[in-house]
DNA sequence: AGGGGCTTGTGCATTCATTCACATGTCATG
DNA sequence: CATGACATGTGAATGAATGCACAAGCCCCT
């Protein structure tokens, strides 16, 4: 592979994107607090559950496993309205993140029906966030025309057709390394602008598409470098003391 | 289920942990950095095999996707020396790398042999990154005994003697969330103390345990946002345009 | 030997995220 | 109605991460 240089220190930037309030203004959710939005909602959906219609910052805290200071200032990125001394309605709360987050159905297409695009193409939790998998696609002649968990296996030549048909608006690879970037390029040639990479590969996509990974070999790095390090100080700790 | 309350706004801290060098110093490598660290190696893997002795920050910065400021600043963190005008020796950051985040093999147990468990069982990453799957477990009687992968499946009431004949340092959660809190409480009283968990929901640990999650379906929500927010503006910018 | 082109390592400014702390507001109760 | 207990929303402080810019250093070429 050819190493390729670039004129500048400077990396891309991720460009304005907001949500669209009903009057015309827009107002950008953080990152952070994207990433905690769900945890909330899954916390809420368990205590509407049982009946409870009210919830603290503090309680949601603890449901969502942070600190009660954080979930105020995420929710008050929404807009949402608590009442003083009272706290947050639940199904008020939980209609305003939905409605955040997008809210409506949003199908979904898998590339790489191996083993982990057979695992996710099972996944009910998927459906149940309002994600079904609507496809499955594949470069192996042999998987083309079966279901796999009651979702279609197409082969990728006709992926335009498939993602026309379906509706998909997101696209989830799970392709071997080698085959991403060429799997994302594909998505993104049939009009998907969501992708979610599995596959450990660096892949680039113009700057309108939105790319998140999911790096499972990194993170299992992570742990065992911090227990390398616990290991460590356990030894150097037994060894002064 | 209850909601329990706490007496703060404040959180719980992650305490400090650090690598160990050999003279005794410790120097923590930030979450960020770490969490880039593994793409470094991919890539420097990647050259490597093309018979690539040395490279600049810039061209790693460009195989992993990154700024070159930030991959100096990154490679800073390990004390890794590059020479000025040249570059970086890739063998010797190869092992560098390898060496801050722990450099052996790690076995791992997997909790929960499921669409998810037996797929994560499958992937031929893990070892090759060495990290072994040694152990699958569940709570189902019917799977006692049986090898998937080449991975036995042991039942759940034996964890702490698998632990213990494999030496498993890492543990993965792949059970249905409302298992999700009992199978890592089981992890940690067979003595482990870094666990991945995949489950969508919030687990509690004692201080000394680290925890990581990796929470798909929050991605796709994520994703989910920002079509919306694009569509969401699109949408205005036609009415106006 | 010396100049010119490259590249590292890092101080500094900036931006983003977290957390604190409190003024402001709500409700129940007597 | 007045009082006290309780919660929100947010300025301000702190901390983490990013990216820039440049001095210091290395190597090749003449
Ligand atoms: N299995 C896991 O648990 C796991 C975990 C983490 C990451 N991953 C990553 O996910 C990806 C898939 O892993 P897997 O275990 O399912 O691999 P796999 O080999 O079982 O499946 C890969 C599938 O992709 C198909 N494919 C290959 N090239 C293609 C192309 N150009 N277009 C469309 N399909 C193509 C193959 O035919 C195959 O069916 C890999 O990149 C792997 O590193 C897997
Ligand atoms: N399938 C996926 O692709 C996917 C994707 C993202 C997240 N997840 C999450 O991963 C988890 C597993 O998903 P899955 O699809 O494999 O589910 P699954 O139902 O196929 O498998 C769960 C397994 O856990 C076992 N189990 C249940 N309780 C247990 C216990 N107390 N101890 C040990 N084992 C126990 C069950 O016997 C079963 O074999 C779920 O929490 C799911 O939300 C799955």
């Amino acid at each position: 592979m050819a190493i390729a240089g670039t004129t500048s220190d400077r990396g891309q930037s991720l460009g304005e994107i907001g949500v669209v309030r009903s009057d015309g203004s827009s107002s950008p959710i953080p990152e952070a607090t994207l990433t905690r939005l769900p945890v909330y909602m899954r916390g809420l959906v368990e205590v509407a559950e049982d009946g409870v219609t009210t919830v603290s910052s503090r309680q949601l805290a603890d449901l969502a496993g942070v600190n009660a200071a954080k979930v105020r200032k995420d929710l008050s990125h929404l807009g949402a309205h608590g009442k003083r001394g009272v706290g947050y309605d639940v199904n008020r709360l939980l209609t305003e993140i939905s409605g955040a987050l997008g809210g409506s159905v949003t199908p979904v297409v898998i590339v790489g029906a191996g083993n982990l695009g057979r695992a996710l193409s099972r996944y009910d939790g998927f459906m149940a966030g309002g994600f079904p998998v609507v496809a499955l696609i594949d470069s192996d002649r042999s998987l083309e025309g079966r279901m796999i968990s009651g979702v279609p296996v197409t082969h990728v030549d006709e992926m335009d057709a498939v993602v026309a048909a379906t509706g998909c608006q997101l696209g989830i690879v799970a392709t071997p390394a080698h085959a991403a970037q060429e799997a994302v390029d594909r998505l993104v040639a049939a009009g998907l602008r969501s992708v979610l990479n599995f596959a450990p590969a660096v892949v680039s996509v113009p700057s309108e598409v939105q790319l998140r990974k999911v790096d499972l070999a990194t993170e299992l790095q992570i742990l065992g470098y911090y227990e390398h390090v616990r290991i460590s100080q356990e030894a150097t700790g037994q060894a002064v003391g």
